[in-house]
DNA sequence: GACCTATCTGACTGACCGTCAGATTTTTGT
DNA sequence: ACAAAAATCTGACGGTCAGTCAGATAGGTC
């Protein structure tokens, strides 16, 4: 009962309908990427399944309603990046287990970035549905960096003023930030492999202390 | 004459006009500030001084190239924080530079944050000109920074696989996205004070390996 | 095939964008 | 001080998009 699909009425819709509510998702997706969100307009979606604007609203309130939920489908990929990050990374393997990650985090993002950039900008503008969508993404990754920032900090490899929660956020800021500037760094003579590499070393640092 | 001030069609203007131009630039950050980038219309903006639409276009194209001078002019209050980067952080005295430079970074984010999402956002969509503009701000930090990161590597104190460049905008990243986290981190117990320790010794360790 | 229900869309209202011709204000010349 | 010229401002308009609703169409049931 509770996984039927909602037309934007609140009615249970059928087969047909959950169909043409998908191709909705994935041209608003679609879109997203390809003109960035201040372009994102609902004529262009509908057009693009072929389709008019009062189809749209029948599945959505508005425009951030779709969003919404292709940011909540994206907090489902991000779940599984959770197991790469267990306290415990010694100083044999660590190294890996931190490349292990940013390679995983590497993927989500470029699969991810347009609607994880929209989701992040309305979450800062102060939506309270995507402030709620990103805080329960970021806490996923957050929870699990903090458990081993504070097990660094008990076994005195990290300082005890480090406040385990605030770098856990700093980490993700710089695993977010350093691949949405991958491009650009590019130009100037930081490869992939450079940033890739150099993400995992800081990782490692900030999370481990060693 | 390079800094006469022009009209969207490129001819000088008087000295009523650039008063003019000046109260629809802070119009704008204004509602920049109070609105989001989203819902940033030319009607809000010209209502709020008392005018309408056509006087906005009669000095800027379009809205872009108004958000483009206050992100201009936003880079004009970064410069001064170049001089708190300088190679030669100590052990003595560098955890307080730190400071200095994590506080003064604070209140340059204060006052412009909401030009600089808009800057960010338009950049990561790929809009040349803000690409351009947001480049020369991070450059303006980054070669500090790396500067820095490349001492300690010199020095042994760092690792020299770091790459200089992607360490420094790891550090940018970290520093904008902290404060941009900041009410959020709020909630949940991470003080303005904890973030302000927390960066300052990720900052401190990151460029110099003490 | 007649009926019922789910789904879709044409057509409309209202709002904003961006333009332009003409109105208003300021400056210049005498 | 006044008229002419220049600079600045704005009312009004055509075009596009958001969002709504009544009615058309498609799919299923008996």
């Amino acid at each position: 009962m509770t996984d039927d699909v909602l037309a934007a009425d609140g009615r249970v819709i059928g087969t047909r309908a959950i169909a043409t509510r998908r191709r909705l998702l994935d041209a608003t997706a679609k879109l997203l990427t390809e003109q960035g969100i201040l372009d994102l307009r609902v004529v262009d979606i509908t057009r693009d399944i072929g389709s008019s604007p009062a189809t749209f609203y029948q599945y959505f309130n508005d425009v951030d309603e779709a969003i919404l939920e292709l940011a909540k489908e994206a907090t489902e990929d991000e779940k599984p990046l959770v197991t790469l990050l267990q306290p415990g990374w010694n100083k044999k393997t660590g190294l890996e287990q931190a490349h292990h990650f940013v390679d995983a985090y590497m993927v989500f993002w470029d699969t991810h970035h347009a609607v994880l950039r929209a989701r992040n900008l309305k979450a800062e503008e102060g939506n309270r549905h995507f402030r709620a969508a990103r805080t329960e993404a970021n806490l996923l990754i957050m929870n699990a960096l903090a458990a081993m920032v504070t097990e660094g900090v008990n076994a005195k490899r990290l300082p005890a003023s480090l406040d385990p929660f605030t770098t856990a956020a700093a980490v993700v800021a710089m695993c977010e930030r350093l691949l949405a500037f991958q491009p650009e760094m590019a130009k100037r003579g930081s490869d992939k492999n450079a940033i890739r590499n150099t993400l995992a070393i800081l990782l490692y640092g900030a999370l481990t202390g060693h």
